[in-house]
DNA sequence: GATGAATGAGAGTTCATTCAT
DNA sequence: CATGAATGAACTCTCATTCAT
């Protein structure tokens, strides 16, 4: 069954994903509610009603477990964001509705969050490193920010007063930071918080702003 | 010897408080290298080049250890900024020189900080509670910023078009995103991102703006 | 199906006794190739292309069908020596050709006589005493030897300086090593190695040696 | 404390010598009462009046303490038959002490060797090899033996109608043999048997016999 | 004050076995 | 007949903690 590797094209039965499924969602909330070290197979399989031996069977191990969880959600925010930003034309809407969609997916999914926030800074190789917490994965993440903001510069949409990537990485840190709240908080507003910061980063990218 | 709390009072000896930080700084280091998983109470005495008991004698527990290692970096964190920010006269200046002293003492501190943030996310209590990755943790180091906005907007200072509240949000997000950033990437450059930072908090929070 | 017992005088379709001796083989791959203890019943399933369940279904389970294979190995060892070993006539060559016949046998199943030993001194039943490695599966095995070689002293073939019971001892533990020998490395010259034996015991049996 | 490389210089005190020795012995007696499958640690642990995570102390692994034991059985063979076989001057002395020793050294440590076989025939390094039983160890252990067979025909000590390699084999064999029997009955008589085998190879390697 | 041997609970993992489909 | 999902026990190993020296 295992599935250490992501591509490992191994065809799953409907029955079979959705008790992966099913794990995930008991990974995500034994998670969260006492965090990942206190996260052991024996709690989410309880949880999950099901005996510990069923996890080993439909995953490699706890690492992989948890890779899993990360990657799972990674395909649903661009699952939800993707098509949303698509949608619209300038280089200004597209920036502002990867902020509006991407919190709109924090606010939906917030236990998700706080448990892949959990996992992502938690899980590491044999060797000791981070699995997801890189300066590739930041990378990977951040690239196409600087991309849109770049091109919006290039059309003149924005200013060109700012430098693309510390923007993007305040546009990025601002997403994270209302993540994490919205993780920890329930009765923090995303959606007004969403608002500020597409007003903050609205007026930041303007033009003639000595920024 | 043991400080579960730390209002404890006990009075410490110059070469027993030397101990303390020698240990902390142990922690430190393997934390940040191995995480705050792999960051086993064998490995930091071997890091510190004594043996596992005198960790037990200096402190509470493991738990105890962790915590004081975030608490002496918050204490530092305040001397250095404190004299710093009350050197300078408006809310505005103010303002900035918080951003500035927190990125500097960031950038003075990468491992020290990477370790805290390892610590502050995973340390829990017995019930499994965060211990200082809480909505009242948050509360207690924001407070003085949103009271500073304030007091800007009531001074004539900064505009009164932005809601203090999540603006001192962003500020701490950017604050802690370049803080994960410090210590993930060496390479990364501190004070160009201070620069950028403070230009945009600084054009978000003026007058005129529709924000 | 179950076969825990090999008297159990259950008759088999020819079908149904192929998939034993394919699943046995099998074993007998995996055994010679990671060891008794490597040998999960998963591996063994893996390797003869079927499911777990259907060694369930063809022995009562691992330990019966570890049984299996070693008394389908001591059955087709009779059934190669036997005829050879009636066919001559005096006792000093029925007693040089059990020696060469069984060599032989040894030499054309090496992999299989790997993995009978690995059996052999593995398997256990439930109180922890071995199954087949025991004084009497000894006892069985070597007193056919015994009695040759006592017949041949009676009928003058062989000296009577020599004790039959150590002498019979030193021919099992002879060909138990080549065995071993021959299981563990590809290139021993079986052959060579019994026209060895057949000299030494044909020379330690002869009248007149003080032996 | 680990032990995993057998070269790693650390000098251990008397006391931890002791525990070590005390666990061997543990490990001896549960593998000869129920196998090398069936000796866990727990039982061993049990067996040694200690609790379980002192072999993990003391060992790096149950990997570490069987081949501990092994070794020490090794060490401990030699300095028993080392002294006694140089103190002999011919050849053929050489060969006979050789078997003697062996012999006596079999009969004095029957459950020990028990174990022993258990260990090396089971004992894997983590791609499952053998980790004792393999041709380079029995090359080492026979190589001497050849050799010295090999020096008696220079010296006309020996004939030379036998070949040096197979007969080495054969009286290691012999040995191995006796003490699987020494181990499993309780009853047999290692001395007898040995003045047997010494007979044997003595007759064996005379000149003028057609071997 | 400091050491390190010992404890014991708890972790992840493996695996023979069972059984509904 | 065959499958493979599920079980649950047993295993090795890790580690914070304790305590005699």
């Amino acid at each position: 069954m295992r599935s250490e590797s992501s591509t490992e094209g191994r065809r799953r039965s409907f029955i079979e994903e959705a008790r992966r499924r099913q794990i995930i969602a008991a990974a995500v909330e034994v998670i969260s509610e006492v965090g990942y070290a206190g996260a052991a197979l024996a709690r989410i399989a309880e949880r999950a009603g099901i005996s510990k031996g069923v996890i080993s069977y439909h995953f490699a191990g706890k690492d992989d477990l948890m890779a899993q969880l990360v990657i799972q959600l990674y395909v649903s925010a661009g699952e939800y964001m993707g098509p949303k930003i698509g949608a619209v034309e300038t280089a200004r809407d597209q920036l502002l509705t990867y902020l509006a969609t991407n919190l709109e997916f924090i606010d939906a999914n917030r236990t998700y969050i706080a448990a892949l926030h959990q996992v992502v800074l938690n899980l590491r190789d044999a060797e000791g490193n981070p699995r997801f917490a890189t300066s590739d994965g930041e990378h990977e993440i951040i690239q196409p920010l600087i991309e849109g903001l770049i091109r919006g510069q290039q059309l003149g949409e924005f200013g060109t007063e700012f430098d693309p990537a510390p923007m993007a990485q305040s546009m990025r840190d601002a997403i994270d930071g209302a993540a994490v709240r919205a993780a920890r908080e329930p009765e923090f507003d995303v959606a007004a918080y969403s608002a500020h910061l597409c007003r903050m980063f609205d007026i930041a990218t303007r033009k003639g702003e000595r920024q």
